[in-house]
RNA sequence: GCCGGCGUAGCUCAGUCUGGUGGAGCGCCGGGCUGUUAACCCGGGGGUCGGUGGUUCGAAUCCACCCGCCGGCGCCA
């Protein structure tokens, strides 16, 4: 990389060099020039004392009358939280500064003022701090949150990638529901009606008549007015659709690829673990997964006094109870095929049944991938397709993939967020975004 | 969509039951302070009490409607 980077212009090499963690880990009596933010600021007359926070941590910063020329020193002084500074100094291992290191500054320069106190602190209330997420995002704990999506996600990719997954990108607007007709954005698309995606797997149906294993990753759309700790109006979903594969196969696929994301989490973050007080057991993710059917589900309920009727989907109290009796995320399979959306094969010794599955997470997290097999038959589809009192001219040609050479095939769907909301175990499912929407809140 | 809760200073809240000139802590501003850890001490400014209408001599407070958000359910990944 250039040192000599196109900031140059703009000053003495804006380019930054060191970050706070590594400024952290150097030794007594090392020149350094962080930049970085004024998190907080204590004043005792003629020594100011500031927390320097960057990406990486926080480190403390000693300001002294006489050490810094006056001008520096008074706008120490002034500079409000969040303020953005350049600092020169020398670390110091000092058993009074947090962390037991410091910096003692010789040079102080006001990047960017803050020009309003800084309205996020400790002890706001959650409508305030998700008013303010362009603002909160600041916090380490955030970052840290971040910076484990960036990993968990990579680790996707690389385990979909090595194992010939190819990844496709898919159109956001589109015309027909692949769930069902109530939970769609509609837009004005140039005077006609168009949607929001919902999901890409029919997309990524036809790509594997091209490709014949592909993944993708990007945002789905739902309209659904829940106001729940585990819905997004609008979630990012990792996708994957295979040829030539049953129900066996995608359910493989499914728990390898997950434990490789919990994996790929435990060894890139333990330091962002630490700070969220989070211990993950990546045995506790390791396949092979319990297989239950629906079936045998209605049964552990039934034991514990919960009474399902036959064909309905599980409610919350449903599932909570039901992952209290797995230590690891466990799969739900063939379920009735009124519970399901249309193009779920039917099993072929039970066809009241479908070949597909939801994994659910232990813990009352409940469902965060779901899958399946697809039918592949054209005639068992457009049949299906009127079953459900849907027009088979909206699916034509999603029907049409059916009439060149269609083969058995599976495939699935996980969100994101819900996965990150399981592994890190947070309060809501919101704070695995950076932005979340939901049906209150499309701002910030 | 349904059930519940909340809305008073920049923030966190008290005051509402029982109507009578709107308060505290923190932040901010001014002063002091050379080892703090959410620093501390002294002083100061800061409000359409979510909105509209009603009752009343008088409404943050009582009534009606509306708006916004939060928690839960249904639905889903």
């Amino acid at each position: 990389m250039a040192r000599k980077s196109f900031l140059a212009g703009l000053g003495s090499g804006m380019l930054k060099k060191l970050y706070v963690e590594d400024a952290l880990k150097m030794p007594e009596g090392s020149e350094v020039e962080l930049l970085g933010w004024i998190r907080n600021k204590r004043i005792h007359g003629g020594l100011i004392f500031l927390d320097l926070r960057d990406r990486s941590g926080i480190i403390q910063v000693a300001v002294k009358r006489g050490v810094v020329p006056d001008g520096e020193f008074e706008q120490a002084e002034s500079a409000l939280r969040e303020s953005a500074v350049r600092v020169s100094g020398t670390v110091r291992h000092d058993p009074r500064a947090p962390n037991g290191v410091e910096i003692r500054c010789r040079r102080l320069e006001v990047i960017g003022p803050s020009l309003d106190d800084f309205p996020i602190r400790k002890g706001v209330k959650v409508k305030f701090v998700l008013d303010n997420r362009h603002l909160h995002i600041r916090s380490p704990r955030v970052a840290a949150i971040m910076k484990i999506r960036a990993r968990l996600l990579s680790a996707a990719r690389n385990w979909l990638e090595s194992r010939g997954f190819i990844e496709v990108n898919c159109p956001s607007f589109i015309t027909a529901a692949v769930e069902g007709g109530a939970t769609l954005f509609e837009i004005d698309y140039f005077g006609r009606k168009a949607y929001l995606t919902q999901s890409s797997q029919f997309y990524q149906e036809a790509a594997i008549y091209s490709l014949e294993k592909v993944y993708s990753l990007q945002p789905s759309f739902r309209a659904e007015l829940s106001r729940t700790r585990r819905h997004l109006t609008e979630f990012w979903h990792l996708e994957a659709e295979m040829a030539y594969a049953e129900l066996e196969d995608i359910l493989k696929v499914i728990e390898e690829l997950l434990y490789a994301m919990v994996l790929g989490v435990y060894e890139s973050s333990q330091r962002e673990l630490e700070l969220l007080k989070l211990k993950i057991d990546p045995d506790a993710a390791k396949p092979p997964y319990p297989r239950i059917s629906y079936a045998e589900a209605l049964e552990i309920l039934d034991r514990k006094g919960i009474k399902v009727r036959w064909g309905d989907d599980f409610g919350a109290d449903e599932e909570r109870e039901l992952s209290k009796e797995f230590e690891k995320p466990f799969f739900v399979t063939y379920w009735p095929r009124e519970a399901k959306a249309f193009y779920h094969m039917p099993d072929r010794e039970n066809p009241d049944v479908c070949r597909n599955a939801d994994l659910l997470a232990p813990g009352g997290f409940g469902e965060i991938v779901g899958g399946g097999q697809r039918i592949h038959d054209y005639d068992q589809l457009l049949e299906r397709i009127r079953e459900n009192g849907l027009n088979p001219e909206d699916y034509k040609w999603y029907l049409d993939l059916r009439k060149y050479g269609s083969v058995p095939h599976s495939g699935f769907g996980l969100g994101v967020e819900r996965v990150l909301w399981w592994l890190l175990k947070l309060p809501h499912i919101r704070d695995a975004c950076l932005f979340p929407r939901t049906p209150a809140r499309v701002y910030p």
